[in-house]
DNA sequence: CCTACCGATCGGTAGG
DNA sequence: CCTACCGATCGGTAGG
């Protein structure tokens, strides 16, 4: 039962998702591997790399979903959006968790990737509702990034309230959200 | 220039809105004030409790705020909670943000005193969707507790992209924020 | 991956 | 509100 460097970065974002990284020490870290805290230094460098880590990997996790179908119409292709960000959502709630919520903790230059990473994702969301508003399915008064900030507003949320267990299931989900958003951009 | 209890929380509120609880010292939250961490303890006596004190005072802020006008129209009686919302984050970011972001390092007994204020808060705008739904002003099929949980996801969202020395000034965001959420549910 | 440790920093106290 | 501390814990290292 040997660890690998990926074991570790897995269980250290299980805890950041959980407790955040300033109150994960890398004893307790260590403990949830079944090892000591300085046996971790096998594996890694450094508490912040394990974070640069987590937080990177959820950027890519959103980056790859963004890839949306190009000869759809803006309604298909913000559903698309909308669909494959809630997938990376509820596949990956600890990397997610620890992207949205403690990315603020990363040192400068570490921050500003993962910033300039949202932008460019937000872009393709953007893009989709200035399409829409081009085409007149969407209202032509919507400005795309306030829309676009609404929705992932709306989107990323889910993270901090939704249950898999409860009585809403994924497809559920998935559908109030975009009738939610739709109804909201609509011509 | 002496210090009373409410410039230490005054103070710790901030540190925690910008840094996060665990990231914030004791010392560090005493020179902010010009004195030594342990000075501070002649005020508090602990650190759980300036958590405690700036959180509980981010929930009676908008518990406060949720009084709405009575013999209005549900649309009316929805706006008022918004721009209510909106006005409590702005006039209070440091508060907000750790109402919304720190809560959860609060102690067990505290942390479900929250999270039962925060769902008696949201029971105002379900009543308030309820009613809408119930007039045919709102759509018949909109769910009241997800519609809620909507809105305060893009009501809440502003403390993390909002910049009140933008473009958007107060009233446009929360028009912006309105229009969205009003076309979203209206019938 | 453990043993044995390092210096730094943590929240907090006693006494003035 | 400061001085002078306390024990505990932190991230991390050397050597095996």
């Amino acid at each position: 039962m040997t660890h690998t460097r990926s074991d570790v970065i897995r269980a250290a974002g299980r805890l950041f998702a959980e407790r955040g990284y300033h109150a994960t020490s890398m004893r307790a870290l260590g403990r949830e591997l079944g090892l000591l805290g300085s046996s971790l230094y096998a594996h890694i460098s450094s508490k912040e790399e394990l974070l640069v880590a987590v937080v990177e990997e959820g950027a890519r996790l959103f980056q790859e979903a963004a890839a949306v179908p190009e000869g759809a119409t803006a309604e298909e292709r913000l559903r698309s959006l909308m669909r494959g960000h809630l997938e990376v959502m509820l596949e990956n709630p600890h990397q997610v968790r620890t992207y949205l919520s403690e990315a603020r903790s990363l040192d400068d230059p570490h921050r500003a990737r993962i910033i300039a990473a949202r932008d460019q994702y937000e872009a393709v969301f953007r893009a989709v509702v200035r399409q829409g508003a081009a085409d007149g399915s969407f209202r032509p008064e919507v400005d795309a990034k306030t829309s676009s900030i609404f929705i992932l507003s709306t989107l990323n949320a889910v993270d901090r309230w939704y249950d898999p267990n409860g009585p809403l299931d994924r497809e559920a989900l998935t559908e109030a959200i975009s009738e939610f958003v739709l109804r909201a951009i609509r011509a």
